[in-house]
DNA sequence: CCGATATACGTGTATATGCACGCACTGATG
DNA sequence: CATCAGTGCGTGCATATACACGTATATCGG
C-alpha cells in the first residue's frame, strides 16, 4: 500500500537540486562580474529597496537574518555596500556604495545572458513556474 | 531602454528562494527523525540505487561529487551508512547499514505529510511543476 | 615493462544557509 | 524612574555546496 509513496519523487530536493544546475549556470555567466549569484541578487535587491535595516531586509529576500549578517558582511568587505546608523542605536543601516552599484553595472549584461537562455528554453512556462514558485514561497512555515 | 530588464525578477533567486522556503517546511517535518531533507534524499536514493561509488552516486544525484564527500562523511559518522572496498583499490562502495535503513523507516511517515502538504497545495501543478524543473535539470551546464 | 593519460578520491578554502543563544537598546508599566 | 518585555543584532556552531588542487591507482601505447 505504501509502495508507491515509498518510490514517489521528493518535491523538495527536486527543487534544491534544480536550484543548483540553475544557480551553476548563473554563477559561471556571472564570473567576469566577480559576483556570485546571490551576491548579485542581494546587491540589486538593496539597489531597489535603498538604504534598509538587516531585520527589512531579510524579511524582503525571505532569508534568515543571521545568514544575512555574513553575506552582506561579505560585500561590506569587498566595498559594495556600507552600513551607517540607523533609526536606533540598534540598528544598522545597510546601503549600495559607488562601487557597488558599478559591480551592478558589470554584472547586468552577464546576468542578462544567462536569463535570456532560461527565458528561450522556458518560454511561456517561464511565467507559469513563478506562479507556481509562488504559491510555495506564500506557504506559511 | 533596458530600463525593464533591469527590473526583471531572475529565475535563479527565485528558485532558491523557494528552495529554502520549501526546505524549511520538509526539515520541519523530518525533525522527529533527526535526518535533514538533503540527507534523508541521500539515503532515499542509496536505498534504491544499492552499493554505489561515490563518483557514480554524486552523477545520480547531480551533486558534486567533493560535496558527497563529506555530506556522506556525515551520514557515516552517524552510522547511516557504510564504507566498502570498491571494484578499485582507488574506489569505495557506499552501502545503507541497518541503522540507516531503520532512518528511512523512521522517516517516511514525516517525509509523506510533507509530500501530502505540498500535493494538497499545488495539485496538477505539482506535475508541471516537475516537468519544468526536468528541463532546467538537463541544460548543459 | 615503462611512461603518459585517465580515473577515483580526499582536502583546503570559500560561500550560503539557518538555529540557538546572548547582548544592547527601546519603550511601556507601575 | 526602575523594571521588564520587546526589538535589532552578532556569534558559535552545524550543514550544504562547489572549485582548485594534490594523491593514489589503473590502463593503454610503445
Amino acid at each position: 500500500m505504501h509502495a508507491l509513496m515509498t518510490s514517489a519523487p521528493c518535491t523538495c530536493t527536486k527543487l534544491r537540486r534544480s536550484a543548483r544546475t540553475l544557480t551553476a549556470l548563473y554563477d559561471e555567466a556571472l564570473a567576469p562580474s566577480g559576483l556570485t549569484t546571490p551576491q548579485f541578487a542581494l546587491l540589486r535587491t538593496l539597489d531597489r529597496a535603498g538604504p534598509c535595516s538587516l531585520t527589512a531586509f531579510a524579511e524582503r529576500t525571505g532569508h534568515d537574518r543571521t545568514t544575512l549578517s555574513r553575506t552582506i558582511g561579505a560585500l561590506e568587505a569587498q566595498g559594495h555596500v556600507r552600513f551607517e546608523a540607523g533609526a536606533d542605536k540598534r540598528s544598522r543601516a545597510v546601503s549600495l556604495t559607488e562601487q557597488g552599484s558599478a559591480a551592478i553595472a558589470r554584472a547586468l549584461p552577464c546576468w542578462s545572458q544567462a536569463e535570456d537562455r532560461i527565458e528561450a528554453l522556458l518560454g511561456p512556462d517561464r511565467a507559469r513556474l513563478f506562479a507556481i514558485l509562488d504559491r510555495i514561497e506564500a506557504l506559511p512555515v
